[in-house]
DNA sequence: GAATAATTGGGGAAAAAACCCTTTTTGAAT
DNA sequence: ATTCAAAAAGGGTTTTTTCCCCAATTATTC
């Protein structure tokens, strides 16, 4: 049975502007696809967006400047739940889960062979979702060791407080200032930090620092 | 006058392969150069090394696994100095000093457009440097900022025991157990984290840890 | 509406981090 | 060998962090 259908519509967010060009090149070799958006980043994303264009899968950056993948991800939930994502990271780490909580449908590693690149763009238009062998590896070691700990099933889920929280964790603030800033009282504070030190198992403010690092809470900016 | 030489050969070392194929067919378009070694590290590139396809310019990612940018500098300017490196990185901090003294000759960025990366061979070939604008003006601001604060002109220098220890600041261990692990007197870990505070511009220890962090003291391991 | 749970806030204490200033040790230079 | 400067180590104090246990205030659920 041969493919005679219109291409499946495809759009990229990422600010790398190599990498953007590479996978769109790699992704116009494949017949069945088609790239109908290109952006550096959400907000051009949401500009850019018309009924002409509209993507079936968007890949997404996570680390942008201006409007990063997380707040891209809830926008477009809420806007056009029926676009699928696939995001492009680097990052293995739990917050997958506040990704796929966030409607992400899937993940790349930015190093993606072409040929996995079209795999995945099919298992997502076919299943709804796709993970990469070492991604999903990393999902099921997560489900495993966290085991019944928290949440529903063991998932490290923040809520906005405590991410906000932990973005200022990672600066020079006292925990007092933390507090004026945040509106709230320095007990509430701790609260905040006390939860978290058993959420995400740390025992310090710098354990603290370096959870927000290796999971993209704060940006880094080189 | 016509370009009617051999093409200068480069070289690529970068673990992403993406970046590394888009890269290669950019430099492959350009008639005054040709790719004569591509590699995933330093080691394989060490390995792959030979007098038929010896480089004149390396063009290095900074953060590889196995063996990274630093070590392959190191290697580099001790066995082949005649090799011009250029760097991929997306740090334009300060520990762009660390590599100008470990042989480095310019800094590109990973989203350079094909036009500025052909700039910056041809740069490299004649002039022996290249900087892109935006590192060069860091750089500016760099020694302007820092002025007469430290060492010879104001670069930030670390020394083996401050990084080390930066290591170590950036764990949940306390100064107390920082200093055991280190074998000294905790009174002299207080004497080099103020030293840090003074160098690098901080107040307390979240400060060294983004510093560590920014600066690729400490690695991420996602 | 009452019971229950989650969030927010408080007092106080022990540990760690941050800041003083001073002394000893070490290493390099002349 | 002596001098000089840097690194290492100490004593003591203030602030911040961490850790208790407990009360008030919202949400949620029955």
């Amino acid at each position: 049975m041969q493919q005679t259908q219109a291409p499946v519509k495809v759009g990229l967010v990422d600010d790398h502007i190599l990498i953007r060009d590479a996978l769109a090149n790699v992704i116009r070799s494949f017949d069945e696809f088609s790239v109908s958006i290109v952006a550096d980043n959400g907000k051009e994303f949401i500009d850019k967006l018309n009924t002409g264009n509209m993507p079936e899968i968007l890949i997404l950056d996570m680390n942008m400047p201006e409007m990063d993948g997380h707040a891209t991800t809830r926008w477009i939930s809420q806007n056009h739940p029926e676009i699928k994502i696939l995001v492009l990271t680097m990052y293995d780490a739990e917050s997958l889960i506040h990704m796929i909580k966030g409607g992400v449908r899937g993940f790349l590693k930015k190093d993606v062979p072409p040929g996995e690149l079209k795999h995945a763009l099919q298992c997502i238009l076919e299943n709804g979702t796709y993970c990469s062998h070492t991604i999903t590896g990393r999902l099921f070691n997560l489900m495993k060791t966290q085991g019944t700990k928290n949440s529903a099933w063991g998932a490290i889920i923040l809520n906005d407080n405590e991410i906000s929280f932990l973005k200022l964790v990672a600066t020079e603030m006292t925990y007092k200032e933390i507090a004026q800033k945040m509106q709230i009282s320095p007990r509430t504070i701790d609260n905040y930090r006390d939860a978290l030190f058993l959420k995400l198992n740390v025992k310090s403010r710098v354990g603290l620092v370096m959870y927000a690092v290796k999971n993209g809470v704060v940006t880094i900016n080189y």
